[in-house]
DNA sequence: TGCAAAATCATCCGAAAGGATGACGACAGC
DNA sequence: GCTGTCGTCATCCTTTCGGATGATTTTGCA
Protein backbone atom coordinates (compact mmCIF):
# COMPACT_ATOMS: atom_id res chain seq x y z
CA UNK A 1 0.00 0.00 0.00
CA UNK A 2 2.61 2.43 0.59
CA UNK A 3 4.33 1.79 -2.98
CA UNK A 4 0.89 3.85 -4.05
CA UNK A 5 1.89 6.54 -1.75
CA UNK A 6 5.37 6.43 -3.37
CA UNK A 7 4.15 6.54 -7.09
CA UNK A 8 1.64 9.50 -6.37
CA UNK A 9 4.79 11.15 -5.37
CA UNK A 10 6.85 10.26 -8.13
CA UNK A 11 4.58 11.11 -10.11
CA UNK A 12 4.33 14.36 -8.70
CA UNK A 13 7.70 15.13 -8.72
CA UNK A 14 7.67 13.77 -12.59
CA UNK A 15 4.82 16.60 -13.10
CA UNK A 16 6.49 19.37 -11.32
CA UNK A 17 9.87 18.09 -13.62
CA UNK A 18 7.97 18.95 -16.45
CA UNK A 19 6.33 21.65 -15.51
CA UNK A 20 10.15 23.40 -14.59
CA UNK A 21 11.26 22.69 -18.12
CA UNK A 22 8.60 23.75 -20.03
CA UNK A 23 8.72 26.84 -17.69
CA UNK A 24 11.87 27.13 -18.60
CA UNK A 25 10.96 26.97 -22.28
CA UNK A 26 9.01 29.65 -22.08
CA UNK A 27 10.82 31.67 -20.45
CA UNK A 28 13.38 31.40 -23.44
CA UNK A 29 11.02 31.17 -25.84
CA UNK A 30 8.16 33.03 -24.60
CA UNK A 31 5.13 31.55 -25.45
CA UNK A 32 2.08 31.13 -23.17
CA UNK A 33 0.97 27.89 -25.26
CA UNK A 34 2.81 25.38 -23.73
CA UNK A 35 2.47 26.38 -20.23
CA UNK A 36 -1.25 26.59 -20.23
CA UNK A 37 -1.42 23.35 -22.14
CA UNK A 38 0.88 21.86 -19.66
CA UNK A 39 -1.56 23.41 -16.52
CA UNK A 40 -4.71 22.15 -18.32
CA UNK A 41 -3.14 19.04 -18.84
CA UNK A 42 -1.93 18.60 -14.85
CA UNK A 43 -4.96 19.43 -14.25
CA UNK A 44 -7.17 17.24 -15.80
CA UNK A 45 -4.63 14.15 -14.60
CA UNK A 46 -5.06 14.99 -11.63
CA UNK A 47 -9.24 15.59 -11.82
CA UNK A 48 -8.84 12.15 -13.80
CA UNK A 49 -7.37 9.86 -10.82
CA UNK A 50 -9.82 11.74 -8.41
CA UNK A 51 -12.45 10.70 -10.53
CA UNK A 52 -11.20 7.00 -10.91
CA UNK A 53 -10.79 7.31 -6.62
CA UNK A 54 -14.19 8.28 -6.65
CA UNK A 55 -15.59 5.49 -9.37
CA UNK A 56 -13.80 2.52 -7.79
CA UNK A 57 -14.51 3.62 -4.17
CA UNK A 58 -17.95 2.69 -4.87
CA UNK A 59 -17.14 -0.79 -6.45
CA UNK A 60 -15.82 -1.58 -2.52
CA UNK A 61 -18.77 -3.82 -2.17
CA UNK A 62 -18.03 -6.38 0.52
CA UNK A 63 -18.37 -9.50 -1.60
CA UNK A 64 -20.39 -11.95 -0.41
CA UNK A 65 -19.94 -15.48 -1.18
CA UNK A 66 -23.42 -17.13 -1.27
CA UNK A 67 -23.00 -20.82 -0.76
CA UNK A 68 -26.58 -22.24 -1.80
CA UNK A 69 -26.81 -25.44 -0.01
CA UNK A 70 -30.43 -27.09 -1.75
CA UNK A 71 -32.30 -28.56 0.89
CA UNK A 72 -34.57 -31.10 -0.82
CA UNK A 73 -38.17 -31.34 0.37
CA UNK A 74 -41.03 -33.88 -0.41
CA UNK A 75 -42.36 -32.91 -3.78
CA UNK A 76 -45.69 -30.98 -4.13
CA UNK A 77 -47.55 -33.84 -5.40
CA UNK A 78 -49.33 -34.78 -8.52
CA UNK A 79 -49.94 -31.67 -11.39
CA UNK A 80 -45.90 -31.18 -10.85
CA UNK A 81 -44.01 -32.71 -13.60
CA UNK A 82 -40.20 -32.12 -13.33
CA UNK A 83 -39.45 -29.44 -16.26
CA UNK A 84 -36.26 -31.41 -17.20
CA UNK A 85 -37.69 -34.04 -18.57
CA UNK A 86 -39.82 -32.81 -20.95
CA UNK A 87 -37.92 -32.41 -23.97
CA UNK A 88 -36.83 -28.72 -24.67
CA UNK A 89 -39.28 -26.88 -27.25
CA UNK A 90 -37.98 -24.03 -28.78
CA UNK A 91 -39.82 -20.73 -29.66
CA UNK A 92 -40.82 -21.24 -32.99
CA UNK A 93 -42.20 -18.09 -33.17
CA UNK A 94 -39.42 -16.06 -32.45
CA UNK A 95 -37.24 -18.81 -35.25
CA UNK A 96 -39.87 -17.55 -37.65
CA UNK A 97 -39.74 -13.99 -37.09
CA UNK A 98 -35.72 -14.08 -36.94
CA UNK A 99 -36.38 -16.15 -40.47
CA UNK A 100 -34.21 -18.90 -38.64
CA UNK A 101 -34.40 -22.04 -40.53
CA UNK A 102 -34.85 -25.21 -39.31
CA UNK A 103 -31.21 -26.63 -39.83
CA UNK A 104 -29.97 -23.38 -38.82
CA UNK A 105 -31.31 -24.32 -35.42
CA UNK A 106 -29.95 -27.78 -36.01
CA UNK A 107 -26.43 -26.70 -35.96
CA UNK A 108 -27.13 -23.58 -33.31
CA UNK A 109 -28.19 -26.25 -30.67
CA UNK A 110 -25.01 -28.23 -31.67
CA UNK A 111 -22.43 -25.22 -31.46
CA UNK A 112 -23.88 -24.48 -27.93
CA UNK A 113 -23.11 -27.90 -26.93
CA UNK A 114 -19.74 -26.98 -27.30
CA UNK A 115 -18.75 -28.68 -30.55
CA UNK A 116 -16.62 -27.55 -32.94
CA UNK A 117 -17.38 -27.07 -37.06
CA UNK A 118 -15.80 -29.58 -37.80
CA UNK A 119 -17.54 -31.94 -35.22
CA UNK A 120 -20.53 -30.46 -36.08
CA UNK A 121 -19.46 -31.39 -39.94
CA UNK A 122 -18.65 -34.93 -38.82
CA UNK A 123 -22.17 -35.50 -37.07
CA UNK A 124 -25.22 -34.40 -39.45
CA UNK A 125 -22.93 -35.86 -42.69
CA UNK A 126 -22.11 -32.30 -44.12
CA UNK A 127 -18.84 -30.25 -44.72
CA UNK A 128 -17.37 -28.53 -42.43
CA UNK A 129 -17.95 -25.66 -45.40
CA UNK A 130 -21.80 -25.89 -44.75
CA UNK A 131 -21.42 -25.99 -40.89
CA UNK A 132 -19.52 -22.53 -41.74
CA UNK A 133 -22.18 -21.10 -43.81
CA UNK A 134 -25.27 -22.31 -41.67
CA UNK A 135 -23.30 -20.56 -38.91
CA UNK A 136 -22.60 -17.34 -40.35
CA UNK A 137 -26.61 -16.86 -41.53
CA UNK A 138 -27.68 -17.85 -38.16
CA UNK A 139 -25.10 -15.46 -36.75
CA UNK A 140 -26.29 -12.97 -38.78
CA UNK A 141 -29.87 -13.75 -37.86
CA UNK A 142 -29.29 -13.52 -34.38
CA UNK A 143 -26.68 -10.36 -34.69
CA UNK A 144 -23.98 -11.60 -32.88
CA UNK A 145 -20.02 -12.08 -33.96
CA UNK A 146 -19.40 -15.10 -32.30
CA UNK A 147 -20.35 -18.45 -31.42
CA UNK A 148 -20.58 -17.68 -27.73
CA UNK A 149 -22.43 -14.61 -28.71
CA UNK A 150 -25.01 -16.25 -30.54
CA UNK A 151 -25.26 -18.77 -27.86
CA UNK A 152 -26.33 -16.65 -25.39
CA UNK A 153 -28.41 -14.72 -27.84
CA UNK A 154 -30.00 -17.78 -28.77
CA UNK A 155 -30.90 -19.25 -24.97
CA UNK A 156 -32.20 -15.36 -24.29
CA UNK A 157 -34.64 -15.67 -26.88
CA UNK A 158 -35.53 -19.32 -26.23
CA UNK A 159 -34.36 -21.04 -29.23
CA UNK A 160 -31.78 -23.18 -27.20
CA UNK A 161 -32.19 -24.82 -24.21
CA UNK B 1 4.43 -1.07 -10.23
CA UNK B 2 7.09 0.81 -11.67
CA UNK B 3 5.46 0.38 -15.00
CA UNK B 4 2.66 2.94 -14.24
CA UNK B 5 6.40 5.41 -13.54
CA UNK B 6 7.15 4.71 -16.90
CA UNK B 7 4.20 4.54 -18.50
CA UNK B 8 3.76 7.88 -17.05
CA UNK B 9 7.04 9.29 -17.96
CA UNK B 10 7.47 8.31 -21.51
CA UNK B 11 3.47 9.70 -22.40
CA UNK B 12 5.10 13.08 -20.79
CA UNK B 13 7.46 12.27 -23.16
CA UNK B 14 5.54 12.03 -26.07
CA UNK B 15 3.49 14.97 -24.66
CA UNK B 16 6.54 17.21 -25.06
CA UNK B 17 6.94 16.05 -28.28
CA UNK B 18 3.78 16.79 -29.58
CA UNK B 19 4.01 20.10 -27.65
CA UNK B 20 7.04 21.34 -29.34
CA UNK B 21 5.71 19.62 -32.98
CA UNK B 22 2.27 21.34 -32.98
CA UNK B 23 3.97 23.89 -31.71
CA UNK B 24 5.23 24.90 -35.25
CA UNK B 25 2.50 23.60 -36.77
CA UNK B 26 0.18 25.75 -34.75
CA UNK B 27 2.16 28.94 -35.86
CA UNK B 28 1.98 28.11 -39.34
CA UNK B 29 -1.60 26.66 -39.61
CA UNK B 30 -3.02 28.93 -36.70
CA UNK B 31 -5.11 26.72 -35.32
CA UNK B 32 -6.94 27.93 -32.16
CA UNK B 33 -5.40 26.88 -29.41
CA UNK B 34 -8.70 25.70 -27.15
CA UNK B 35 -8.97 23.23 -29.32
CA UNK B 36 -5.57 22.00 -28.81
CA UNK B 37 -6.09 22.26 -24.72
CA UNK B 38 -9.16 20.47 -25.03
CA UNK B 39 -7.59 17.64 -27.21
CA UNK B 40 -4.69 17.28 -24.37
CA UNK B 41 -6.88 17.72 -21.50
CA UNK B 42 -8.78 15.05 -22.65
CA UNK B 43 -5.95 12.73 -22.95
CA UNK B 44 -5.03 13.30 -19.52
CA UNK B 45 -8.90 13.15 -18.18
CA UNK B 46 -8.62 9.45 -19.66
CA UNK B 47 -5.51 8.87 -18.33
CA UNK B 48 -5.72 9.85 -15.30
CA UNK B 49 -8.82 7.68 -14.88
CA UNK B 50 -7.19 4.66 -16.17
CA UNK B 51 -4.29 5.49 -13.57
CA UNK B 52 -6.87 5.61 -10.85
CA UNK B 53 -8.93 2.55 -11.53
CA UNK B 54 -5.31 0.70 -12.40
CA UNK B 55 -4.13 2.10 -8.50
CA UNK B 56 -7.66 1.79 -6.69
CA UNK B 57 -8.27 -1.62 -8.01
CA UNK B 58 -5.80 -3.44 -5.90
CA UNK B 59 -7.39 -1.17 -3.19
CA UNK B 60 -10.37 -3.15 -3.65
CA UNK B 61 -11.34 -4.47 0.01
CA UNK B 62 -12.42 -7.85 -0.56
CA UNK B 63 -14.49 -8.93 2.50
CA UNK B 64 -14.97 -12.35 2.07
CA UNK B 65 -18.38 -13.03 3.85
CA UNK B 66 -19.20 -16.72 3.51
CA UNK B 67 -22.87 -17.13 4.28
CA UNK B 68 -24.45 -20.16 4.13
CA UNK B 69 -27.84 -19.86 2.47
CA UNK B 70 -30.16 -22.75 2.73
CA UNK B 71 -32.71 -22.94 0.19
CA UNK B 72 -35.65 -25.42 0.20
CA UNK B 73 -36.17 -27.03 -3.06
CA UNK B 74 -38.76 -29.70 -4.12
CA UNK B 75 -37.78 -32.84 -4.87
CA UNK B 76 -38.68 -32.54 -8.33
CA UNK B 77 -35.29 -30.36 -9.15
CA UNK B 78 -34.26 -27.00 -8.58
CA UNK B 79 -35.54 -24.59 -10.81
CA UNK B 80 -39.60 -24.10 -9.93
CA UNK B 81 -39.81 -21.52 -7.28
CA UNK B 82 -39.14 -18.59 -9.81
CA UNK B 83 -35.33 -19.00 -10.06
CA UNK B 84 -34.65 -16.16 -11.72
CA UNK B 85 -36.09 -13.80 -9.25
CA UNK B 86 -32.48 -15.19 -7.10
CA UNK B 87 -29.29 -13.49 -8.23
CA UNK B 88 -27.04 -16.26 -9.20
CA UNK B 89 -24.50 -17.96 -7.41
CA UNK B 90 -22.16 -19.67 -7.96
CA UNK B 91 -21.07 -22.91 -6.42
CA UNK B 92 -18.24 -22.21 -4.63
CA UNK B 93 -17.86 -25.83 -3.31
CA UNK B 94 -17.28 -27.05 -6.78
CA UNK B 95 -15.37 -24.26 -7.94
CA UNK B 96 -13.17 -24.82 -5.15
CA UNK B 97 -12.52 -28.50 -5.46
CA UNK B 98 -11.73 -27.58 -9.43
CA UNK B 99 -9.43 -25.00 -8.13
CA UNK B 100 -11.06 -22.26 -10.27
CA UNK B 101 -9.71 -19.12 -8.91
CA UNK B 102 -12.22 -16.15 -8.94
CA UNK B 103 -10.30 -14.45 -11.40
CA UNK B 104 -10.97 -17.04 -13.57
CA UNK B 105 -14.60 -18.07 -12.82
CA UNK B 106 -15.16 -13.39 -13.78
CA UNK B 107 -13.13 -14.16 -16.88
CA UNK B 108 -15.29 -17.04 -17.89
CA UNK B 109 -18.56 -15.61 -16.73
CA UNK B 110 -17.79 -12.79 -19.74
CA UNK B 111 -16.87 -15.74 -21.86
CA UNK B 112 -20.24 -16.59 -21.57
CA UNK B 113 -21.87 -13.57 -21.92
CA UNK B 114 -20.27 -13.95 -25.42
CA UNK B 115 -17.45 -11.40 -25.12
CA UNK B 116 -14.21 -12.40 -27.36
CA UNK B 117 -11.11 -11.88 -25.73
CA UNK B 118 -10.46 -8.90 -26.38
CA UNK B 119 -13.29 -7.32 -25.66
CA UNK B 120 -13.01 -8.79 -22.10
CA UNK B 121 -9.30 -7.79 -21.55
CA UNK B 122 -10.73 -3.90 -22.16
CA UNK B 123 -13.57 -4.34 -19.54
CA UNK B 124 -11.61 -5.62 -17.05
CA UNK B 125 -8.13 -3.56 -17.48
CA UNK B 126 -6.03 -6.24 -18.25
CA UNK B 127 -4.23 -7.16 -21.70
CA UNK B 128 -5.71 -9.86 -23.77
CA UNK B 129 -3.33 -12.12 -22.80
CA UNK B 130 -3.49 -12.33 -19.57
CA UNK B 131 -7.52 -13.10 -20.87
CA UNK B 132 -6.35 -15.54 -22.87
CA UNK B 133 -3.81 -17.06 -19.89
CA UNK B 134 -7.16 -16.77 -17.59
CA UNK B 135 -8.90 -18.68 -20.19
CA UNK B 136 -6.41 -21.03 -20.61
CA UNK B 137 -6.06 -22.06 -17.43
CA UNK B 138 -9.73 -22.22 -16.64
CA UNK B 139 -10.28 -24.23 -19.89
CA UNK B 140 -7.59 -27.08 -18.90
CA UNK B 141 -10.10 -27.00 -15.43
CA UNK B 142 -12.83 -27.36 -16.79
CA UNK B 143 -11.76 -30.16 -19.31
CA UNK B 144 -12.82 -28.35 -22.31
CA UNK B 145 -11.05 -27.50 -25.67
CA UNK B 146 -13.23 -24.45 -26.88
CA UNK B 147 -14.66 -21.68 -25.05
CA UNK B 148 -18.04 -22.98 -26.28
CA UNK B 149 -17.69 -26.01 -24.72
CA UNK B 150 -16.29 -24.87 -21.50
CA UNK B 151 -19.57 -22.19 -21.41
CA UNK B 152 -21.29 -25.32 -21.34
CA UNK B 153 -19.75 -27.34 -18.70
CA UNK B 154 -19.61 -24.23 -16.60
CA UNK B 155 -23.48 -24.00 -16.63
CA UNK B 156 -23.64 -27.95 -16.38
CA UNK B 157 -21.56 -27.40 -12.81
CA UNK B 158 -23.79 -24.52 -11.54
CA UNK B 159 -20.86 -22.11 -12.16
CA UNK B 160 -22.14 -20.20 -14.45
CA UNK B 161 -25.72 -18.50 -14.85
C1' DT C 1 9.75 -10.98 6.39
C1' DG C 2 9.67 -14.56 3.24
C1' DC C 3 7.20 -17.84 0.66
C1' DA C 4 3.47 -19.73 -2.29
C1' DA C 5 -0.37 -18.73 -4.93
C1' DA C 6 -2.48 -15.82 -7.95
C1' DA C 7 -2.49 -12.40 -11.41
C1' DT C 8 -0.36 -10.19 -15.02
C1' DC C 9 2.00 -9.92 -19.62
C1' DA C 10 4.57 -11.61 -23.46
C1' DT C 11 5.90 -14.35 -27.77
C1' DC C 12 5.50 -18.03 -31.17
C1' DC C 13 2.76 -20.89 -33.80
C1' DG C 14 -0.88 -23.69 -35.50
C1' DA C 15 -5.78 -24.42 -35.52
C1' DA C 16 -10.33 -22.76 -35.52
C1' DA C 17 -13.58 -19.47 -36.64
C1' DG C 18 -15.63 -15.90 -39.38
C1' DG C 19 -16.70 -12.79 -43.64
C1' DA C 20 -17.50 -12.40 -48.46
C1' DT C 21 -18.78 -14.37 -52.43
C1' DG C 22 -20.17 -17.58 -56.01
C1' DA C 23 -22.25 -21.74 -57.45
C1' DC C 24 -25.33 -25.79 -57.91
C1' DG C 25 -29.24 -28.94 -57.18
C1' DA C 26 -33.82 -29.99 -54.97
C1' DC C 27 -38.29 -28.65 -54.23
C1' DA C 28 -42.51 -25.98 -53.54
C1' DG C 29 -45.67 -22.67 -55.37
C1' DC C 30 -47.55 -19.82 -58.92
C1' DG D 1 -41.76 -22.99 -67.07
C1' DC D 2 -40.15 -19.61 -63.72
C1' DT D 3 -39.04 -18.09 -59.21
C1' DG D 4 -37.78 -18.16 -54.45
C1' DT D 5 -36.10 -20.70 -50.61
C1' DC D 6 -33.21 -23.98 -48.65
C1' DG D 7 -29.46 -26.86 -48.24
C1' DT D 8 -25.21 -27.93 -49.86
C1' DC D 9 -20.21 -26.98 -51.05
C1' DA D 10 -16.29 -24.28 -52.34
C1' DT D 11 -12.38 -20.66 -52.25
C1' DC D 12 -9.90 -16.75 -50.43
C1' DC D 13 -8.67 -14.08 -46.81
C1' DT D 14 -8.61 -12.10 -42.13
C1' DT D 15 -9.38 -12.44 -37.40
C1' DT D 16 -9.68 -14.91 -33.33
C1' DC D 17 -8.56 -18.83 -30.38
C1' DG D 18 -5.86 -22.00 -28.10
C1' DG D 19 -1.47 -24.37 -26.60
C1' DA D 20 3.09 -24.09 -24.80
C1' DT D 21 6.22 -21.65 -22.27
C1' DG D 22 8.64 -18.26 -19.57
C1' DA D 23 8.81 -14.13 -16.92
C1' DT D 24 7.43 -10.55 -13.60
C1' DT D 25 4.50 -8.53 -10.23
C1' DT D 26 1.10 -8.59 -6.63
C1' DT D 27 -0.96 -10.51 -2.75
C1' DG D 28 -2.24 -13.20 1.06
C1' DC D 29 -0.66 -15.78 4.71
C1' DA D 30 2.30 -18.26 8.00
Amino acid sequence: MKRHVLIFGLVGGLLIATLQYTEYRFVVIEHSVELYSALVAILFASFGIWLGLRITRSRETIRETVVVREVLVPAEGPGFFAPHTAPFAPDTVRQQTLGITARELEILTQVARGFSNREIATQLFISENTVKTHCARAFDKLGAARRTQAVQRGKELGLLP
